[in-house]
DNA sequence: TTCCATTCTGGAACAACGTTCCAAATCTGT
DNA sequence: ACAGATTTGGAACGTTGTTCCAGAATGGAA
Protein backbone atom coordinates (compact mmCIF):
# COMPACT_ATOMS: atom_id res chain seq x y z
CA UNK A 1 0.00 0.00 0.00
CA UNK A 2 2.47 2.52 1.37
CA UNK A 3 6.04 2.79 -0.66
CA UNK A 4 8.09 0.19 -0.04
CA UNK A 5 11.81 1.17 0.29
CA UNK A 6 13.00 -2.48 -2.16
CA UNK A 7 16.51 -1.02 -3.04
CA UNK A 8 15.52 -0.92 -6.52
CA UNK A 9 14.61 1.78 -8.92
CA UNK A 10 11.00 1.89 -8.88
CA UNK A 11 10.91 4.08 -12.27
CA UNK A 12 12.76 6.97 -14.01
CA UNK A 13 11.13 9.83 -12.93
CA UNK A 14 9.34 8.39 -9.85
CA UNK A 15 7.42 11.30 -8.04
CA UNK A 16 7.57 10.81 -4.08
CA UNK A 17 5.88 12.19 -1.63
CA UNK A 18 9.56 14.32 -0.48
CA UNK A 19 10.29 15.53 -4.05
CA UNK A 20 6.45 17.39 -4.18
CA UNK A 21 6.89 19.13 -0.63
CA UNK A 22 10.46 19.91 -1.90
CA UNK A 23 9.10 21.32 -5.19
CA UNK A 24 6.22 23.06 -2.70
CA UNK A 25 8.84 24.51 -0.71
CA UNK A 26 11.22 26.21 -3.40
CA UNK A 27 7.90 27.26 -5.17
CA UNK A 28 6.61 28.69 -1.69
CA UNK A 29 10.10 30.71 -1.40
CA UNK A 30 10.55 32.32 -4.79
CA UNK A 31 6.83 33.29 -5.41
CA UNK A 32 4.96 33.62 -1.88
CA UNK A 33 2.06 32.05 -0.35
CA UNK A 34 -0.36 32.69 -4.37
CA UNK A 35 2.27 31.15 -5.91
CA UNK A 36 1.71 27.41 -5.05
CA UNK A 37 -0.79 26.12 -6.80
CA UNK A 38 -1.51 22.55 -8.12
CA UNK A 39 -1.00 23.80 -11.66
CA UNK A 40 2.21 25.53 -11.68
CA UNK A 41 2.94 22.35 -9.46
CA UNK A 42 1.90 19.94 -11.90
CA UNK A 43 4.49 21.38 -14.59
CA UNK A 44 7.06 21.85 -12.44
CA UNK A 45 7.46 18.57 -11.67
CA UNK A 46 6.66 17.62 -15.27
CA UNK A 47 2.87 15.39 -14.30
CA UNK A 48 -0.75 16.37 -13.46
CA UNK A 49 -2.89 17.17 -10.52
CA UNK A 50 -3.85 13.82 -10.06
CA UNK A 51 -0.71 12.36 -9.66
CA UNK A 52 0.20 14.56 -6.82
CA UNK A 53 -3.39 14.09 -5.34
CA UNK A 54 -2.07 10.46 -5.18
CA UNK A 55 0.48 11.57 -2.31
CA UNK A 56 -0.78 13.94 -0.72
CA UNK A 57 -4.12 14.60 0.75
CA UNK A 58 -5.16 18.12 0.27
CA UNK A 59 -3.56 21.80 -0.25
CA UNK A 60 -3.50 22.11 3.84
CA UNK A 61 -1.20 18.47 4.26
CA UNK A 62 1.02 20.18 1.83
CA UNK A 63 1.21 23.17 3.38
CA UNK A 64 1.64 21.83 6.66
CA UNK A 65 4.50 19.53 5.29
CA UNK A 66 6.25 21.68 4.23
CA UNK A 67 6.36 23.97 6.95
CA UNK A 68 7.03 21.41 9.24
CA UNK A 69 10.31 20.48 6.84
CA UNK A 70 11.20 24.07 7.67
CA UNK A 71 10.23 24.13 11.51
CA UNK A 72 11.94 20.62 12.11
CA UNK A 73 15.45 21.43 10.71
CA UNK A 74 15.63 24.72 12.12
CA UNK A 75 14.31 22.98 15.54
CA UNK A 76 17.38 20.68 15.13
CA UNK A 77 19.92 22.81 14.68
CA UNK A 78 19.66 25.17 17.33
CA UNK A 79 18.28 23.82 20.65
CA UNK A 80 21.25 23.67 22.33
CA UNK A 81 22.87 25.25 25.49
CA UNK A 82 24.28 25.41 28.58
CA UNK A 83 21.26 27.40 30.76
CA UNK A 84 17.25 26.83 29.73
CA UNK A 85 17.64 30.15 29.39
CA UNK A 86 20.02 30.26 26.59
CA UNK A 87 18.33 26.81 24.70
CA UNK A 88 15.35 29.12 24.58
CA UNK A 89 17.37 32.18 23.52
CA UNK A 90 18.91 30.10 20.44
CA UNK A 91 15.58 28.34 19.77
CA UNK A 92 13.48 31.05 19.16
CA UNK A 93 15.99 33.04 16.88
CA UNK A 94 16.24 29.90 14.98
CA UNK A 95 12.55 29.67 14.62
CA UNK A 96 12.68 33.39 13.92
CA UNK A 97 15.21 33.57 11.74
CA UNK A 98 13.70 30.28 9.84
CA UNK A 99 10.63 32.61 9.33
CA UNK A 100 12.34 35.34 8.27
CA UNK A 101 13.99 33.27 5.19
CA UNK A 102 11.05 31.65 4.58
CA UNK A 103 8.01 33.73 5.03
CA UNK A 104 5.09 31.63 3.93
CA UNK A 105 6.07 29.73 7.31
CA UNK A 106 4.61 32.02 9.50
CA UNK A 107 1.12 31.86 8.19
CA UNK A 108 0.80 27.96 7.52
CA UNK A 109 0.97 27.49 11.19
CA UNK A 110 -2.77 28.24 11.80
CA UNK A 111 -3.46 25.63 9.37
CA UNK A 112 -2.89 23.09 11.68
CA UNK A 113 -3.33 23.36 15.14
CA UNK A 114 -1.99 20.76 17.56
CA UNK A 115 0.03 18.77 14.89
CA UNK A 116 3.35 18.16 13.69
CA UNK A 117 5.16 21.75 13.17
CA UNK A 118 3.29 23.32 16.69
CA UNK A 119 4.22 20.25 18.84
CA UNK A 120 7.95 20.19 17.51
CA UNK A 121 7.98 23.71 19.27
CA UNK A 122 5.95 23.08 22.32
CA UNK A 123 7.95 19.96 23.16
CA UNK A 124 10.88 21.95 23.32
CA UNK A 125 9.76 24.71 25.05
CA UNK A 126 8.42 22.85 27.48
CA UNK A 127 11.03 20.80 28.60
CA UNK A 128 13.50 24.22 29.47
CA UNK A 129 10.38 25.38 31.09
CA UNK A 130 10.48 22.40 33.19
CA UNK A 131 14.39 22.74 33.87
CA UNK A 132 13.77 26.09 34.65
CA UNK A 133 12.32 25.36 37.83
CA UNK A 134 8.34 26.23 36.66
CA UNK A 135 6.03 24.33 39.32
CA UNK A 136 4.21 22.08 37.62
CA UNK A 137 0.58 23.67 37.56
CA UNK A 138 2.35 26.56 36.09
CA UNK A 139 4.41 25.03 33.44
CA UNK A 140 1.91 25.06 30.26
CA UNK A 141 0.88 28.46 30.63
CA UNK A 142 4.54 29.28 30.60
CA UNK A 143 5.40 27.60 27.81
CA UNK A 144 2.40 28.90 26.06
CA UNK A 145 3.07 32.54 26.39
CA UNK A 146 6.86 31.87 24.58
CA UNK A 147 5.33 30.31 21.99
CA UNK A 148 2.24 32.36 21.20
CA UNK A 149 4.64 35.44 21.61
CA UNK A 150 7.07 33.63 18.70
CA UNK A 151 3.91 32.79 16.37
CA UNK A 152 2.41 36.12 17.06
CA UNK A 153 5.33 37.65 16.15
CA UNK A 154 6.18 35.15 12.84
CA UNK A 155 2.23 35.86 11.77
CA UNK A 156 2.94 39.74 11.78
CA UNK A 157 5.90 39.53 9.87
CA UNK A 158 5.00 36.91 7.45
CA UNK A 159 1.77 39.10 6.85
CA UNK A 160 4.42 41.83 6.22
CA UNK A 161 6.23 40.51 4.06
CA UNK A 162 2.75 39.18 1.95
CA UNK A 163 1.48 42.56 1.39
CA UNK A 164 4.82 43.89 0.78
CA UNK A 165 5.22 41.31 -2.14
CA UNK A 166 2.08 41.74 -3.44
CA UNK A 167 2.30 45.47 -4.03
CA UNK A 168 5.71 45.21 -5.32
CA UNK A 169 7.15 46.93 -2.66
CA UNK A 170 10.43 45.91 -0.33
CA UNK A 171 10.14 45.68 3.49
CA UNK A 172 11.67 48.97 3.14
CA UNK A 173 9.58 50.46 1.02
CA UNK A 174 6.53 48.44 3.27
CA UNK A 175 8.23 50.23 6.54
CA UNK A 176 8.48 53.47 4.89
CA UNK A 177 5.10 53.35 3.93
CA UNK A 178 3.33 52.52 7.72
CA UNK A 179 5.73 55.20 8.87
CA UNK A 180 4.28 57.95 6.95
CA UNK A 181 0.93 56.94 7.25
CA UNK A 182 1.56 57.00 11.20
CA UNK A 183 3.19 59.97 11.22
CA UNK A 184 0.46 61.88 9.49
CA UNK A 185 -2.32 60.74 12.57
CA UNK A 186 -4.00 62.97 15.02
CA UNK A 187 -1.45 64.27 17.55
CA UNK A 188 -4.12 63.74 20.55
CA UNK A 189 -5.46 60.37 19.99
CA UNK A 190 -2.40 58.93 18.43
CA UNK A 191 0.57 60.12 19.90
CA UNK A 192 2.12 57.04 20.45
CA UNK A 193 2.06 55.59 17.46
CA UNK A 194 2.87 58.82 16.02
CA UNK A 195 6.06 59.18 18.38
CA UNK A 196 7.15 55.72 17.36
CA UNK A 197 7.28 56.35 13.59
CA UNK A 198 10.12 57.76 12.51
CA UNK A 199 12.16 54.90 14.54
CA UNK A 200 10.27 52.27 13.06
CA UNK A 201 12.15 53.37 10.00
CA UNK A 202 15.12 51.70 10.42
CA UNK A 203 14.33 49.68 13.25
CA UNK A 204 15.88 46.00 13.97
CA UNK A 205 12.87 43.06 13.48
CA UNK A 206 15.36 40.95 15.05
CA UNK A 207 16.40 43.40 18.36
CA UNK A 208 12.70 43.87 18.75
CA UNK A 209 11.71 39.74 18.72
CA UNK A 210 14.86 39.27 21.20
CA UNK A 211 13.96 42.13 23.81
CA UNK A 212 10.57 40.40 23.65
CA UNK A 213 11.98 37.00 24.16
CA UNK A 214 14.12 38.74 27.29
CA UNK A 215 10.89 40.73 28.81
CA UNK A 216 9.31 37.06 29.19
CA UNK A 217 12.24 35.33 30.42
CA UNK A 218 12.41 38.16 33.07
CA UNK A 219 9.17 37.91 33.99
CA UNK A 220 9.60 33.95 34.48
CA UNK A 221 12.51 34.10 36.28
CA UNK A 222 10.86 37.04 38.19
CA UNK A 223 8.05 34.44 39.37
CA UNK B 1 -18.13 61.23 -5.07
CA UNK B 2 -18.57 59.80 -1.61
CA UNK B 3 -21.84 59.80 -0.28
CA UNK B 4 -23.67 62.77 1.09
CA UNK B 5 -24.72 62.78 4.47
CA UNK B 6 -27.91 65.25 3.45
CA UNK B 7 -30.75 64.39 5.79
CA UNK B 8 -32.71 63.38 3.11
CA UNK B 9 -33.03 59.16 2.70
CA UNK B 10 -31.54 58.34 -0.83
CA UNK B 11 -33.55 55.37 -1.76
CA UNK B 12 -35.84 53.14 -0.20
CA UNK B 13 -33.30 50.03 0.32
CA UNK B 14 -30.27 52.34 0.48
CA UNK B 15 -27.20 49.97 0.68
CA UNK B 16 -24.39 51.68 2.29
CA UNK B 17 -20.85 50.47 3.83
CA UNK B 18 -22.14 50.13 7.14
CA UNK B 19 -24.82 48.04 6.23
CA UNK B 20 -22.16 45.65 4.04
CA UNK B 21 -20.03 45.42 7.09
CA UNK B 22 -23.22 44.74 9.39
CA UNK B 23 -23.95 41.92 7.28
CA UNK B 24 -20.49 40.78 7.05
CA UNK B 25 -20.40 40.28 10.44
CA UNK B 26 -23.16 38.66 10.82
CA UNK B 27 -22.05 35.50 8.18
CA UNK B 28 -18.98 35.25 9.67
CA UNK B 29 -20.16 34.89 13.06
CA UNK B 30 -22.85 32.58 12.32
CA UNK B 31 -20.88 30.15 9.61
CA UNK B 32 -17.17 31.26 10.65
CA UNK B 33 -14.71 32.76 7.90
CA UNK B 34 -15.43 30.01 4.73
CA UNK B 35 -19.53 31.31 4.66
CA UNK B 36 -18.26 34.56 3.58
CA UNK B 37 -19.07 34.74 0.12
CA UNK B 38 -20.01 37.71 -2.55
CA UNK B 39 -22.84 34.96 -3.46
CA UNK B 40 -24.30 34.85 -0.07
CA UNK B 41 -23.81 37.79 0.98
CA UNK B 42 -25.41 39.48 -2.42
CA UNK B 43 -28.49 37.37 -1.61
CA UNK B 44 -28.76 38.27 2.24
CA UNK B 45 -28.78 41.64 0.66
CA UNK B 46 -30.95 41.10 -1.69
CA UNK B 47 -28.65 42.85 -4.73
CA UNK B 48 -26.01 41.99 -6.80
CA UNK B 49 -22.32 41.56 -6.15
CA UNK B 50 -21.14 44.50 -8.23
CA UNK B 51 -23.69 46.70 -6.24
CA UNK B 52 -21.12 45.58 -2.74
CA UNK B 53 -18.22 46.13 -5.09
CA UNK B 54 -19.43 49.90 -5.63
CA UNK B 55 -18.85 50.28 -1.56
CA UNK B 56 -16.10 47.88 -1.21
CA UNK B 57 -12.91 47.74 -2.63
CA UNK B 58 -12.70 43.75 -2.58
CA UNK B 59 -13.04 41.17 0.22
CA UNK B 60 -9.77 42.38 2.17
CA UNK B 61 -11.05 45.68 2.46
CA UNK B 62 -13.86 44.09 3.61
CA UNK B 63 -12.28 41.42 6.29
CA UNK B 64 -10.23 44.45 7.75
CA UNK B 65 -13.44 46.83 7.96
CA UNK B 66 -15.29 44.11 9.83
CA UNK B 67 -12.18 43.32 11.51
CA UNK B 68 -11.87 46.54 12.69
CA UNK B 69 -15.76 47.09 13.52
CA UNK B 70 -15.16 44.73 16.48
CA UNK B 71 -11.78 45.92 17.68
CA UNK B 72 -13.00 49.49 17.94
CA UNK B 73 -15.47 48.31 19.67
CA UNK B 74 -13.58 46.40 22.40
CA UNK B 75 -10.74 48.74 22.41
CA UNK B 76 -13.37 51.75 23.33
CA UNK B 77 -15.15 49.44 26.12
CA UNK B 78 -11.83 48.26 28.09
CA UNK B 79 -9.39 50.51 27.70
CA UNK B 80 -10.12 51.71 31.25
CA UNK B 81 -8.31 50.98 35.11
CA UNK B 82 -6.44 52.82 37.77
CA UNK B 83 -3.03 51.92 37.11
CA UNK B 84 -1.11 51.64 33.64
CA UNK B 85 -0.91 47.36 34.51
CA UNK B 86 -4.76 47.44 34.96
CA UNK B 87 -5.58 49.06 31.82
CA UNK B 88 -3.26 46.70 29.91
CA UNK B 89 -4.62 43.69 31.57
CA UNK B 90 -8.17 45.41 30.70
CA UNK B 91 -7.35 46.36 27.20
CA UNK B 92 -5.44 42.62 26.65
CA UNK B 93 -8.77 40.76 28.07
CA UNK B 94 -11.24 42.60 26.34
CA UNK B 95 -9.72 42.14 23.00
CA UNK B 96 -9.44 38.48 23.98
CA UNK B 97 -13.10 38.17 24.91
CA UNK B 98 -13.69 40.20 21.21
CA UNK B 99 -11.76 37.42 19.59
CA UNK B 100 -13.83 34.13 21.46
CA UNK B 101 -16.16 35.82 20.91
CA UNK B 102 -15.96 36.46 16.64
CA UNK B 103 -12.90 33.92 16.43
CA UNK B 104 -12.69 34.67 12.88
CA UNK B 105 -11.20 37.90 13.62
CA UNK B 106 -7.95 36.38 14.85
CA UNK B 107 -7.32 35.38 11.62
CA UNK B 108 -8.09 38.75 9.91
CA UNK B 109 -5.38 40.38 11.65
CA UNK B 110 -2.75 39.20 8.93
CA UNK B 111 -4.61 40.66 6.49
CA UNK B 112 -3.92 44.55 6.83
CA UNK B 113 -0.68 45.18 9.05
CA UNK B 114 -0.33 48.65 10.12
CA UNK B 115 -3.88 49.25 9.44
CA UNK B 116 -6.52 50.23 11.83
CA UNK B 117 -6.95 47.02 13.63
CA UNK B 118 -3.60 46.51 14.67
CA UNK B 119 -2.93 49.97 14.89
CA UNK B 120 -5.72 50.91 17.75
CA UNK B 121 -3.70 48.55 19.69
CA UNK B 122 -0.90 49.47 19.15
CA UNK B 123 -2.08 53.50 19.90
CA UNK B 124 -3.65 51.67 23.95
CA UNK B 125 -0.73 49.80 24.63
CA UNK B 126 2.17 52.18 23.41
CA UNK B 127 0.33 54.67 25.76
CA UNK B 128 0.31 52.54 28.80
CA UNK B 129 4.27 51.61 28.42
CA UNK B 130 5.11 55.17 28.55
CA UNK B 131 3.08 55.66 31.74
CA UNK B 132 4.91 52.62 32.70
CA UNK B 133 7.96 54.47 32.76
CA UNK B 134 9.83 51.87 29.90
CA UNK B 135 13.07 54.42 28.63
CA UNK B 136 12.24 55.55 25.14
CA UNK B 137 14.22 53.66 23.15
CA UNK B 138 13.06 49.88 24.36
CA UNK B 139 9.10 51.86 24.13
CA UNK B 140 8.31 49.76 21.00
CA UNK B 141 9.84 46.65 21.95
CA UNK B 142 8.06 46.79 24.28
CA UNK B 143 4.46 47.42 23.22
CA UNK B 144 5.20 44.97 20.16
CA UNK B 145 5.80 42.02 22.50
CA UNK B 146 2.38 42.36 24.06
CA UNK B 147 0.78 43.20 21.23
CA UNK B 148 2.57 39.77 19.60
CA UNK B 149 1.36 37.66 22.35
CA UNK B 150 -2.03 39.20 21.98
CA UNK B 151 -2.42 38.54 18.41
CA UNK B 152 -0.65 35.38 19.14
CA UNK B 153 -2.96 33.68 21.04
CA UNK B 154 -5.61 35.30 19.14
CA UNK B 155 -4.55 33.67 16.14
CA UNK B 156 -4.04 30.10 17.46
CA UNK B 157 -7.40 29.96 19.08
CA UNK B 158 -9.09 31.08 15.62
CA UNK B 159 -7.27 28.54 14.22
CA UNK B 160 -8.51 26.10 16.93
CA UNK B 161 -12.31 26.82 16.26
CA UNK B 162 -12.25 27.03 12.59
CA UNK B 163 -10.47 23.37 12.62
CA UNK B 164 -13.11 22.53 14.94
CA UNK B 165 -15.87 24.03 12.70
CA UNK B 166 -14.97 22.42 9.61
CA UNK B 167 -14.56 19.01 11.24
CA UNK B 168 -18.18 19.47 13.13
CA UNK B 169 -16.19 19.32 16.31
CA UNK B 170 -16.46 21.75 19.40
CA UNK B 171 -13.73 23.19 21.50
CA UNK B 172 -14.13 19.86 23.96
CA UNK B 173 -13.58 17.70 21.19
CA UNK B 174 -10.97 18.81 19.17
CA UNK B 175 -9.33 18.88 22.71
CA UNK B 176 -10.25 15.50 23.30
CA UNK B 177 -8.29 14.98 19.97
CA UNK B 178 -5.15 17.04 20.75
CA UNK B 179 -4.94 15.55 24.19
CA UNK B 180 -5.54 12.02 22.91
CA UNK B 181 -2.71 12.19 20.37
CA UNK B 182 -0.53 13.70 22.88
CA UNK B 183 -0.65 11.41 25.10
CA UNK B 184 0.38 8.51 22.61
CA UNK B 185 3.61 10.00 21.71
CA UNK B 186 7.39 8.80 22.09
CA UNK B 187 7.86 9.11 25.87
CA UNK B 188 11.70 9.62 25.53
CA UNK B 189 11.07 12.39 22.51
CA UNK B 190 7.54 14.17 23.89
CA UNK B 191 7.90 13.87 27.64
CA UNK B 192 6.59 17.25 27.80
CA UNK B 193 3.94 17.22 25.29
CA UNK B 194 2.62 13.56 27.20
CA UNK B 195 2.53 15.33 30.22
CA UNK B 196 1.03 17.85 29.70
CA UNK B 197 -1.90 16.14 27.38
CA UNK B 198 -3.92 15.56 30.41
CA UNK B 199 -4.47 18.74 32.13
CA UNK B 200 -5.03 19.77 28.59
CA UNK B 201 -8.54 18.37 28.55
CA UNK B 202 -9.86 20.72 30.54
CA UNK B 203 -7.50 24.02 31.39
CA UNK B 204 -9.02 27.41 30.74
CA UNK B 205 -7.93 29.73 27.63
CA UNK B 206 -8.39 32.61 29.38
CA UNK B 207 -6.45 32.01 32.39
CA UNK B 208 -3.80 30.80 30.30
CA UNK B 209 -4.34 34.16 28.49
CA UNK B 210 -4.25 36.54 31.26
CA UNK B 211 -1.23 34.38 32.94
CA UNK B 212 0.90 34.96 29.90
CA UNK B 213 0.17 38.59 30.43
CA UNK B 214 1.35 38.72 33.78
CA UNK B 215 4.50 36.99 32.90
CA UNK B 216 5.00 39.99 30.43
CA UNK B 217 3.98 42.54 32.85
CA UNK B 218 6.19 41.01 35.65
CA UNK B 219 9.30 40.92 32.93
CA UNK B 220 8.66 44.98 32.05
CA UNK B 221 8.48 45.57 35.64
CA UNK B 222 11.84 43.66 36.22
CA UNK B 223 13.82 45.70 34.22
C1' DT C 1 -41.31 70.65 -15.30
C1' DT C 2 -37.69 68.64 -18.26
C1' DC C 3 -33.39 67.32 -19.05
C1' DC C 4 -28.78 65.32 -18.29
C1' DA C 5 -24.72 63.95 -15.92
C1' DT C 6 -23.69 61.47 -11.97
C1' DT C 7 -24.35 57.89 -8.76
C1' DC C 8 -25.67 53.45 -7.86
C1' DT C 9 -27.65 48.74 -8.89
C1' DG C 10 -27.96 43.82 -10.27
C1' DG C 11 -26.69 40.00 -12.62
C1' DA C 12 -24.11 37.86 -16.39
C1' DA C 13 -19.49 36.60 -17.57
C1' DC C 14 -14.46 35.52 -16.71
C1' DA C 15 -10.31 33.55 -15.10
C1' DA C 16 -8.29 30.87 -11.57
C1' DC C 17 -8.41 27.77 -7.99
C1' DG C 18 -8.72 23.08 -5.27
C1' DT C 19 -10.42 18.83 -6.06
C1' DT C 20 -12.36 14.58 -8.30
C1' DC C 21 -12.49 11.18 -11.67
C1' DC C 22 -10.89 7.68 -14.69
C1' DA C 23 -8.67 5.48 -18.63
C1' DA C 24 -4.15 4.42 -19.63
C1' DA C 25 0.58 3.36 -18.32
C1' DT C 26 3.68 1.08 -15.34
C1' DC C 27 5.16 -2.01 -11.92
C1' DT C 28 5.28 -6.59 -9.14
C1' DG C 29 4.69 -11.29 -8.18
C1' DT C 30 3.80 -15.88 -10.18
C1' DA D 1 3.94 -13.84 -20.22
C1' DC D 2 0.08 -12.91 -17.74
C1' DA D 3 -2.95 -10.65 -14.10
C1' DG D 4 -3.73 -7.66 -10.35
C1' DA D 5 -2.32 -3.69 -7.92
C1' DT D 6 -0.18 0.67 -8.02
C1' DT D 7 0.74 5.07 -10.05
C1' DT D 8 0.22 8.53 -13.60
C1' DG D 9 -1.52 12.61 -16.33
C1' DG D 10 -4.90 15.44 -17.85
C1' DA D 11 -9.78 16.50 -18.61
C1' DA D 12 -13.72 18.02 -16.14
C1' DC D 13 -16.48 19.99 -12.14
C1' DG D 14 -18.08 23.21 -8.88
C1' DT D 15 -16.91 27.41 -6.39
C1' DT D 16 -14.62 31.47 -5.61
C1' DG D 17 -13.27 36.68 -6.11
C1' DT D 18 -13.56 40.03 -9.41
C1' DT D 19 -14.87 42.68 -13.65
C1' DC D 20 -17.97 44.55 -16.80
C1' DC D 21 -21.84 47.00 -18.38
C1' DA D 22 -26.62 48.11 -19.50
C1' DG D 23 -29.86 50.44 -17.23
C1' DA D 24 -32.43 52.34 -13.02
C1' DA D 25 -32.48 55.98 -9.70
C1' DT D 26 -31.06 60.56 -8.24
C1' DG D 27 -30.28 65.62 -7.85
C1' DG D 28 -29.24 70.05 -9.74
C1' DA D 29 -29.64 73.35 -13.82
C1' DA D 30 -32.40 75.33 -17.44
Amino acid sequence: MAKKASGGQQREKALSREQIIKAAIELLDSSGESGLTFRVLSERLATGAGAIYWHIANKNDLLTAACDAIIANAVELTATGDTPEEVIRALALGVFDAMDEHPWVGSTFTLSPGQSPVLRIVERIGQQVRVLGVPEDAQWATASALIAFILGVGGQNAANRQLARAKGFTRSDFLETVAAAWSQLDPEEYSFARSIAEPLRTHDDRADFLAGIEIILRGIRAK
